[in-house]
DNA sequence: AACAGGGGCAACCGCTTGCCG
DNA sequence: TCGGCAAGCGGTTGCCCCTGT
């Protein structure tokens, strides 16, 4: 049965030959593509548009990049995917010269194993049940999991429940932990962060740092950081990243605000972890967090005015702000940072709903991170 | 050398969404 | 507001190639 588009046409099917690719190249390049209905006809090719439409963008379109995946965009995608589940489109975005289809069939083919293998369901990036019983254990494929820490989340719940959606895995959040548990002795120390996020994490570092009371100060500038620094598009790619669309509603809303300014993007995205980091700590849920933060603070000065010096590559003043967040003061009200980020008005946008829908796997209680745990070998 | 099985990838199918009259 | 059409998108299928026996 061909296409609806297309029943009445006899219209050929299966894979293209090299001369029907010839054609309709030379077709898009002079006329474009505005009805692609319209294509087959007039590059003289016996497929329906949907076909022909298909062949272009996942096949000749002159940008896209060809060949094996980089471990880069490997860790690209699961990252996004862990928010944003099977939307290959909205994936695709952040790899630029790839397609839909190639993440859809890179990810079926290749990266579901690697989680599978690793213990990891593919479709929630939770630990799997067996898996995870047998973690907590220490029988697990990971034995560095006897590590508690990585047995916390820091919105706490029992145990199953989802990662993360950021990859938030600090030392110093493990060592909040351990603060008030049993510390790990150095040897059991969480293993590092895969690497990309780790790199990151040392991009930022010293932006973190200046931050008093940041908790993931001590190990760089954090999952925000790595989002930022992960996408090869960078700040513009982060935020498209959270709106899930480059043309959502959210984005507008930030563009005619803060966004548009060059002043608030990443210090949006940081309110916005840094708000469910406090809310984390405000809703009690992470008493280590509390006790460590207490002491932390409790060393140091207040923080004066943040006057941070922009870091290579950050949008100048996207710190702003930190410090009323980052210690761990009114979590509630520091959340409202995130709306009075993207607007006076202050309601939800798109961006929230987005975000609380990540929020509730981050909410959802539980695990340790699993996605700490994979070992990246190919 | 021949065959079977599995994996990877290109293409198709059908549903959803957006636009326009 | 509704219906038709085109495009977008995710799931699925099927072919081809590689590898192991």
């Amino acid at each position: 049965m061909g296409h609806h588009c297309c029943s009445k046409q006899k219209v050929k099917r299966g894979l293209w030959s090299p001369e029907e690719d010839e054609k309709l190249v030379k077709y898009i390049t002079a006329h474009g593509h505005s009805c692609w209905s319209a294509v087959p006809k007039h590059a003289g090719l016996q497929r329906c548009g949907k076909s022909c439409r298909l062949r272009w963008i996942n096949y000749l379109r002159p940008d896209l990049k060809r060949g094996t995946f980089s471990e880069q965009e490997e860790r690209t995608i699961i990252d996004v995917h862990r928010i944003l589940g099977n939307r290959w489109a909205q994936i695709a975005k952040h790899l630029p010269g790839r397609t839909d289809n190639e993440v859809k069939n890179f990810w079926n083919s290749c990266i579901k194993k690697k989680l599978i293998a690793q213990g990891l369901d593919p479709k929630t990036h939770n630990l799997l049940r067996a898996a995870s019983r047998s973690l907590i254990h220490g029988n697990g494929p990971n034995p560095s999991n006897n590590n508690p820490a990585h047995q916390f989340h820091p919105n706490g719940g029992g145990g199953g429940g989802a990662t993360t959606p950021f990859t938030i895995s600090s030392p110093t959040k493990s060592a909040a932990y351990d603060a008030v548990t049993a510390p790990p002795p150095p040897e059991m120390a969480p293993p590092p962060m895969y690497d990309v996020v780790g790199n990151l994490m040392g991009h930022d570092q010293a932006a973190a740092a200046a931050i008093p009371g940041y908790p993931y100060a001590d190990s760089g500038g954090g999952v925000l950081m790595s989002f930022r620094d992960q996408n090869a598009a960078g700040l513009q790619a982060s935020m498209d990243f959270m709106n899930g669309s480059s043309s959502s509603s959210s984005r507008d809303h930030a563009a005619g605000n803060a966004f548009s300014q060059g002043m608030g993007a990443a210090a949006a995205f940081m309110d916005v972890t840094a708000g469910m980091w406090a809310t984390a700590v405000d809703s009690g849920m992470c008493a280590g967090i509390e006790v460590a933060q207490a002491q932390q603070q409790q060393q140091q000065p207040p923080p004066p005015p943040l006057q941070l010096q922009p870091q290579a590559g950050m949008v100048q003043g996207e710190v702003v702000g930190r410090p009323a967040v980052m210690n761990g003061g009114g979590a509630a009200a520091d959340m409202m940072d995130v709306s009075s980020v993207y607007g006076p008005g202050g309601g939800a946008t798109a961006f929230d709903l987005e975000l609380m829908e990540s929020c509730g796997l981050f909410c959802g209680g539980g695990a340790a991170n699993a996605m700490e745990q994979l070992q990246w070998d190919c």
